[in-house]
Formats: structure tokens, C-alpha cells, sequence
DNA sequence: AAATCCCTGTGACGATCGACACACTAAAAC
DNA sequence: GTTTTAGTGTGTCGATCGTCACAGGGATTT
């Protein structure tokens, strides 16, 4: 990790795509900036453990970063790969208890970390502010729910249906959709064994429900492979 | 469900337990007991289902309820079982969106709902009580989060003995814990089928990890029973 | 050019799970 | 007192999963 020294300006050029940062005054802006830090993590790298103390939160400028739940036996699940703007880490930063999950930087990227002390200020000062994070909340709270009837309802086919579809992205010619993940990402990310995604990818590609090549996966029929998976 | 006339001095007594109350002024006490109306449930009956409008929230003042999340197949999974002095519902209420899960009364119970509007209120002019909000929302995604990971890498045994635990009261006599729950709930619970839920139990009965009488079950030994599942 | 490494494809095997099927018991309803 | 119902104990069967094992391909390194 590498404390990045950068002017303020291009702190607050990268927080004006964030959300947080329409509900602030002027003067909290500046506040807000003034407690802002830049870092840089090298991919694979650990931002933070779970059970570390986390009196900070993080806002992705640049990159992508995984949180992930390790097991005591050394398997991880992946919650979630989050994308530039994003902000993670507000839960132990809220409430002062320990990290609940670990992060790691899944690219090169660049985050700007806030502080607890500060940022609980600004949240009492604007309601708006703490509303904004109340629906951040409740919005992970939702995205969890429906992540664990994921695990609770689906089997193996479902779940990577359900993982194909959502990192797949709109293709630039027509309709179709692809995403370039190994099979061992998505392994892990579906919560599966390679193999056993290997021979679901094989069939569905056989079906024509997707289509493989140059190591990258097209979604052809999104529903049909929702229905296939019943 | 029943509405049940009460008057306002009952509600308050039984809104003393509950950690929101104790954060209220006096004249803010008046103006929630104001807002709040008391409903009585049967057992079995529904407060409400995954998808409704949820513009309320509710505090247990006697009895259990079920926190549910129905699959489209009619599957169900339970999410929690919730006690007096619990709240359910915020979510929905906080962030305007359908409710993302069903509630029923699990036994005969009464219910003090709080409208959406009255508490959002409460909520901005009293940043003590926003913030016990806010750590109460968090704790909930801590817990869905260690849920999550139960049945992410947790098989039925492990997901059975957690589930049996969970769910013990120290035993009047001495360090033991006992339960009364059928097999079929405790399979619901634990995301399981009942016959094998009876085959573990079974099993554990034989190996002395826990005794079955008078159609309870104690745990004698809840380490043991642990790293039984490993 | 050879060796190494990562990703992909397949086969076989054992463990576990859900589903179905049925016997047994005890309490509750009639 | 008999019938009904809910809960419990077991057996079997087929599907799926994870694991081990190994073979091939493509890129990078040495």
C-alpha cells in the first residue's frame, strides 16, 4: 500500500461522481476533503482483514476491490467485486466493531479513505448526508437478503447462472452480452468447484445458451438460461 | 389481525423495554406513543409478505415472529425468529422500497406499529436515535453477512448444530442447554430435510453430543458438537 | 527449443442430499 | 373407545457435488 500524496483538488474531482458528495455544503466539502486520504493498492493486495479494527471507510476512485468472507479453514466467498465509486468498509466505520469481511484489491487501484471521527461529525450535521447512508445500508441489507435465498434456494447451475448474468455486461454490437472471468473465478465467485463449472459452461454451451470463445463467455439467451436452471 | 383500542399509558409501558424509548424526550415520547397503534396477531397469520408497500415498522411487545423469505416454487427459508423487545420492518420503512421479506406470527402476539412518516421524523430531530438506528441496521447485516457465510460453507450438519445452539437456553439445573423445537422446524431452520435432520440427530444422540427426551433436545456438549462437523 | 505455468476439458468415485415410501407412537378429536 | 392427526424413525433410489487424476493447449520464461 502507498500513501498518495496529491493535492485537494483532485480529491474532490474524484468524489464529485459519488453520491456522497451532491448532499454537502461548500464548507463541508472542504471539511470533508480536508479529511480525505489517497491510497494506492497494487492488485492482490490486502486493504483490510476481517476482524482487523475499522475506524475507516473507503471510496474506490480507480480499480476494482473484492470483499470476501474467509473461513477458518482457509476457503474464501466472495460477497462482492465492487467497481469505481463505490463505498465499502462504512459498516465497522458505523457502528465501531471490528471488520466484518476483508478487502482486497482485485486491480491496481486507488481509494480515498475517510476517518471515522470526521465523518460521523458531517453525518450529524446533515441529515441529508445520513439519509443517503441509512438507504446505503439498507440497500446492502437487501442485497444480502436476496444473495443468501441465492445460496439457501439455488444449486450450482442456478447460482452461476444468476453470476453470469449479472458480471456479464451489454455487448457493443447487438444485444448479447459477455464477460471475460476463469472458470476458476467464477468457481469461486458461484461458490462451486471448477470442474462442476466447467461442465455446466460445456452444456449450456452445447444447448446454445451461451457461447465461448477467445477465453471469453457471451450470454446469448439470459432467460433461457434462468429457465434452465429450474 | 386485530386492532386493539388501548390506552396510551399500556403502550408506553410496554415501549419502556425497548432501546428506542429510552432515547426520547418526553415530549418526543408523547408524540411517538401518539403515532404508534397496537395490532394482535394469531398464530400463524401474516403481517405482512415480500413485496408489499412497507411504509411501517413493528416492535414485539408479547410473542414470536417468523422473518421469512419465500422462493417463487413456494420454498421457504427462515431468516429469523424474533422476541419481544425486537423491531422488524425498518427496512422497508427507512428506504421507502417493498418490503424484502414476509413476517407471520409465529405464536399469538402483539405488534406496536410506527408509521413511516411520524418516525422518519423523530428520526431527523433526534440524532442519538438515528444512531441507534443506524447500529441496529448494521448489526442486522452483520448477521445476515455470518448467515450468509454459514450456508456458503457450512454442509446440513454443521448448518444443524449451529441452528441447535443458536436456539438453547441454559437449563435450569446445571451447565446444560436444552430445546423445543420439532424436527420439521428445526429443519426449515436449518435449511434441510426432515428426515435428515432426524438421521444427525440421531446420530449425535448416539455418539452422547445430545440427549432427546420427552420430545426435547438438550445439547450436552456444544464444542463437541461442533468440531463434529468439521 | 525446452521447460514451466495457468487455464481448460473429462473421467471416475465416494459422500451427501432431497424425495418417496412406510411403520410406529402418542396425543388430540370425535 | 375409536379415529385422526402430528411427529418420529428407517430404508432405498437417483441426482448432484467435491475431489482426485490426468491430458491437452497456449503463453511465458529460461
Amino acid at each position: 500500500m502507498v500513501q498518495v500524496s496529491r493535492s485537494a483538488p483532485e480529491i474532490e474531482k474524484a468524489l464529485d461522481a459519488s453520491f456522497i458528495f451532491q448532499l454537502l455544503s461548500e464548507a463541508e466539502r472542504e471539511r470533508f476533503i480536508g479529511s480525505a486520504r489517497l491510497r494506492s493498492y497494487r492488485a492482490g493486495e490486502v486493504v483490510f482483514h476481517m476482524g482487523d479494527p475499522g475506524d475507516s471507510m473507503m471510496l474506490i476512485e480507480t480499480g476494482e476491490v473484492c470483499i470476501s468472507y474467509p473461513a477458518e479453514d482457509g476457503r474464501v466467498a466472495v460477497l462482492s467485486e465492487l467497481k469505481p465509486g463505490s463505498v465499502f468498509g462504512e459498516i465497522a466505520l458505523l457502528d465501531g466493531e471490528p471488520r466484518s469481511a476483508a478487502a482486497s484489491a482485485a486491480t491496481n487501484c486507488t481509494l480515498i479513505v475517510f476517518e471515522r471521527h470526521a465523518f460521523l461529525e458531517m453525518l450529524r450535521a446533515n441529515w441529508a448526508l445520513a439519509e443517503a447512508v441509512l438507504k446505503l445500508i439498507c440497500a446492502r441489507l437487501r442485497r444480502s437478503d436476496a444473495r443468501m435465498a441465492d445460496l439457501a434456494f439455488s444449486d450450482l447451475p442456478g447460482r452461476l447462472a444468476r453470476t453470469l448474468i449479472a458480471r456479464a455486461k451489454p455487448a457493443p454490437g447487438g444485444g448479447l452480452l459477455r464477460l471475460s472471468d476463469s472458470q476458476s473465478a467464477l468457481a469461486t465467485l458461484a461458490g462451486g468447484s471448477r470442474e462442476n463449472v466447467n461442465r455446466w459452461l460445456r452444456k449450456w454451451h452445447k444447448e446454445g445458451l451461451i457461447a465461448i470463445a477467445d477465453g471469453r463467455i457471451s450470454v446469448l439467451d439470459p432467460q433461457g438460461l434462468l429457465r434452465a436452471t429450474r
